[in-house]
DNA sequence: TTGTACGCGTTATCAT
DNA sequence: ATGATAACGCGTACAA
């Protein structure tokens, strides 16, 4: 490939006006300029990014570290759409990591994009703690932001969600709709989200005064296998409940045909609902509510920030977001019909 | 950052000796190797890999272009996933460019990939013509592989579904099945993909001696809003059918949901078929088939080819993939019940 | 087995 | 306004 010193001969000048016309820094005559350019087309010199890079100690690049297991699905096409979208907005590029599955591999890919100079990070963590996570920020001198995480020691490094209060609202509203048997699936949890959602129904039910059951609490794992498979325990242990929680639509979804194939009406006999927004898709039936935690909002915010950080900004902690409980159809009804 | 230099003084060695330690090329004595793995532990040493690539000449990036229209939904997410599962297991890294929406955008993502040294470069083009990626091709010393594009001078480096036959398969089975009467959707007609599933279309119904009826075709852009209007559309010019072919699912899902809600009965009365498989995803309803692109197949031969190129190998053109047509219960009924 | 010195392709700081 | 020249951090012949 062509490089700048073949440009520079060609056009009868110094590597550094050559330089000078590429980067708009510093004065060079218009006749030359003319000259330079017309040798760039010439021998379609193109320049190293590497080089350049190494020299200015910038990339114009921020990484994006997500895990593996997200990877399916609309939830990651819109954070890794939006996200894209505003990195480039910016005059930057987004550089995308695997975190896979395990905290090791999650270490590997944000060590990866610092050994890679992005300007900064972004991480969307599923196995390292909060912890960690915290060591990590103060450890390396590019900022590192985290989405859907609070942070102990770095305040203003993260954005996230509310999970619980999210939750509570939206069993809340089930409850204000007459629901009072309302059954829960849970997430992984050995997930902070997991975590958070569940102990969100139990406030909510706290607050109202109403009982809580063991009874209508059953293990799930994100999956739509596992979702059905709650339903099918629920119903094997012989429990009533006129509306069903699931703590995210894959395993909301999987409830559903559950719930229909061993013949209930789903929303008339019993509502159901889901977290993120799969389930608010176009392509997805009316019979089925979601808990839509805004994302873009998010995505928008840690850019921002992050951005502002590179730009030397200090930032002072924001408040947390909010998931908003989308009803369709499903919640009409009310218990019993 | 601790350089290099910074770990050679602390062990008392060379630049070189280091970069033998890290590289393992070249001899060094077992003491000296544990005096400088300590001094790299001491100072937190990580390599700079700007600048080992550009010394090395090698970045173990592979490039990929996508179109910005592609990012929602599953289809993506998938390629995406294998993309980057296969490339890091082959030790490389993958690095995501946006093609957004345009031609000059499409070109500008390539270049960027390009001008970062990527060892190669597959592109999923949206707006780039053959002629101008086959030149493209040429142009550059890095391997730079298509997708889904069927290119004129270089067979070799291009991988894809034959659509055509695909679709002209998928349209044969429903004939098969008793069908006669059956409408067709189309996709963007400026885009190969959509004209080539159109002309499936057409010759599956010229191949079984069924008249072409021009009112029982009608123009869609891909989304599930252009799917529905197209039911209105072939609803209110009074034809009818006892199938529909989408040339997408999206435009199949938007197409079902209004053929519902002007009271037709799907799949009772109109069996409804879409293209790729969002429709075969857990959550949708059973009342949709779907067309299957290999997407898995096809991104793991791609790469594996791209790999090969990068070691030197010379490949022979490979035969394009087939879609399947998966059907659901949607297929079970033929005409008229 | 280890060190010296040069090259990778830029940018940036000096002079001129 | 332009040209030498020294970084940037690393790999690697070549020499010792």
């Amino acid at each position: 490939m062509a490089t700048m010193l073949e440009v520079a001969k060609l056009a009868g000048v110094s590597k550094a006006t050559v330089s000078r016309v590429l980067t708009g820094n510093g004065y060079v005559g218009q006749e030359t300029k003319d000259r330079v350019w017309q040798a760039i087309e010439e021998c379609g010199y193109r320049p190293n990014l590497l080089a350049r890079n190494l020299a200015t100690k910038r990339t114009q690049t921020l990484g994006l570290v997500v895990t593996n297991t997200l990877y399916h699905g609309v939830y990651f096409s819109e954070l890794l759409f939006h996200a894209a979208r505003m990195t480039e907005n910016q005059g930057r590029q987004l550089i995308l990591a695997d975190g896979k599955h395990s905290a090791e591999e999650e270490r590997a890919a944000i060590q990866y994009l610092l050994d890679m100079r992005c300007d900064g990070i972004i991480i969307y963590p599923r196995f390292l703690s909060v912890d960690e996570i915290d060591e990590l920020i103060q450890q390396h001198e590019q900022p590192v932001l985290v989405l859907n995480r609070r942070l102990r020691r770095n305040l203003s490094h993260c954005v996230y969600c509310d999970q619980a209060r999210t939750s509570q609202n939206a069993v809340e509203k089930l409850i204000q709709q007459g629901h009072r048997d309302i059954a829960f699936i849970t997430g992984s949890l050995d997930s902070p989200t997991g975590i958070e959602r569940l102990s969100g129904y139990k406030a909510a039910l706290a607050e109202h005064n109403i009982p809580l059951q063991d009874a209508l609490i059953v293990d799930g794992k994100w999956t739509p296998a596992t979702g059905s498979a709650g339903v099918d325990t629920l119903l094997d242990r012989g429990v009533s409940f006129s509306a069903l929680v699931a703590s995210n639509d894959d395993m909301a979804i999987g409830a559903m045909k559950q719930l229909q194939s061993r013949g209930l009406r789903v929303p008339e006999q019993v509502s159901v609902v889901g977290f993120d927004d799969i389930a608010l898709a176009p392509y997805m039936m009316p019979s089925l509510s979601s808990v839509k935690i805004p994302v873009t909002e998010m995505i928008q915010e840690i850019i921002h920030r992050l951005i502002f950080m590179l730009d030397g900004g200090e930032f002072k902690p924001q408040p947390s977001f909010l998931g908003e409980l989308i009803a369709r159809d499903s919640l009409g009804a009310g218990p019993q019909g």
